[in-house]
DNA sequence: TCTCAATGTGAGCGCCGTACACATACGAAC
DNA sequence: GTTCGTATGTGTACGGCGCTCACATTGAGA
């Protein structure tokens, strides 16, 4: 029963103790030392897997936008049959739902940015779960999606929905009354995309 | 020439740096302890003006809310005649301006609150802000700003909003091609406030 | 069996926020 | 004008942080 010297998998063991951390603590909050000592390892065994910590918390964003797009991809496909206008209710509907499922986790991946530069890892992942959105919008408008007007309504839909989530996140929506408050809902059927 | 042994304005002069370095590194990378050798203090003397640097990042924000809010107030002074589509449109492009010009002084007004707990002060110029646009939304729909309709419209606005300013700071617009890249007014555009 | 790259540990550096004891300066009371 | 209390500054120190370097252990292939 005594634990090996090799860990057998240490770089998703600290990549799920990051998840599972972040879900409670916040980025601020978060240390190296205290994810090491959770998975049972020395600090300096987590540099033989990640760069430093901005990689490893970059590494959680890209899976964080992998999900995302998972999330909503399978949203759209619960009510494929009822047509365009559903798909990207549902898919709004899976994307807030994520972001209040993982606040933390939803910060960081887009907080960081600016510090991460060219990291393909994570732009690639993020432009992928735009791409669900652009697609939606360029379905309900009948449009290509290659069209500047299509990607500018697109961009219009990823602000409203990324807007709301933030604020509901940040407990900005929790201190107006009950029936003042706007569900996710309320807030997408705002927005005119199929002019 | 000899520095006198008090500072005279420490507090202000504290906040001001503050101010000045998060535009040049982020909330992360600011430290008491280089706030204060800039204003040629010792780290200690900040403390008898701040609880700690939660304080004083909080009271920065504050301060941040209520310059927010004097800006869009400022903006639709200028085109008061013209109507109250004009106010709405003149606010928003305000206050994507204030975000654009101050991106770390925005990112922390939005990013700490859950970390300050019930504090009034910040709350209280949050919540003048955020009445500025619903007084602007309740203007357009001729409705009472207490209705709420009206509050849940303003609060899609400020979503929206809010959002196309994170993207923007953020850095997730500045990746798109330019003539797909969309304009603060073409987001606004998007919104059927006044149904 | 030997070897070597992969993967772990431990000590230590320079930051950080902040607590505590002490120093200095100003303003009000006499 | 001296005295004295309070406001405001400094110095020292502690524990935690990210990270580096030297060294230890392991397992896979020659």
């Amino acid at each position: 029963m005594d634990k090996p010297y090799h860990h057998g998998n240490l770089r998703t063991a600290l990549l799920e103790a990051a998840h599972a951390r972040l879900s409670e603590v916040g980025e601020a909050d978060l240390s190296l030392r205290d994810l090491a000592a959770r998975v049972g390892v020395s600090v300096n065994a987590s540099y033989r897997h990640f760069a430093n910590k901005d990689a490893l918390l970059m590494e959680l964003s890209a899976m964080g936008f992998e999900t995302l797009r998972a999330r909503m991809l399978a949203a759209i496909e619960e009510v494929r049959p009822l047509g365009p206008e559903h798909h990207l209710r549902a898919a709004g509907q899976a994307y807030t739902e994520f972001a209040r499922q993982e606040p933390g986790l939803y910060k960081l991946m887009f907080g960081r940015r600016g510090r991460f530069g060219a990291q393909t890892r994570l732009l690639e992942a993020a432009n992928a779960a735009f791409d669900v959105v652009i697609d939606c919008v360029a379905t309900l408008r009948g449009a290509s999606a290659d069209s500047a007007e299509t990607v500018k309504a697109a961009a219009g839909v990823w602000s409203m929905v990324h807007g709301y989530a933030m604020l509901d996140i940040g407990g900005y929506l929790a201190g107006m009354a009950e029936q003042k408050r706007p569900t996710a809902a309320e807030v997408l059927r705002l927005l005119a995309v199929d002019a």
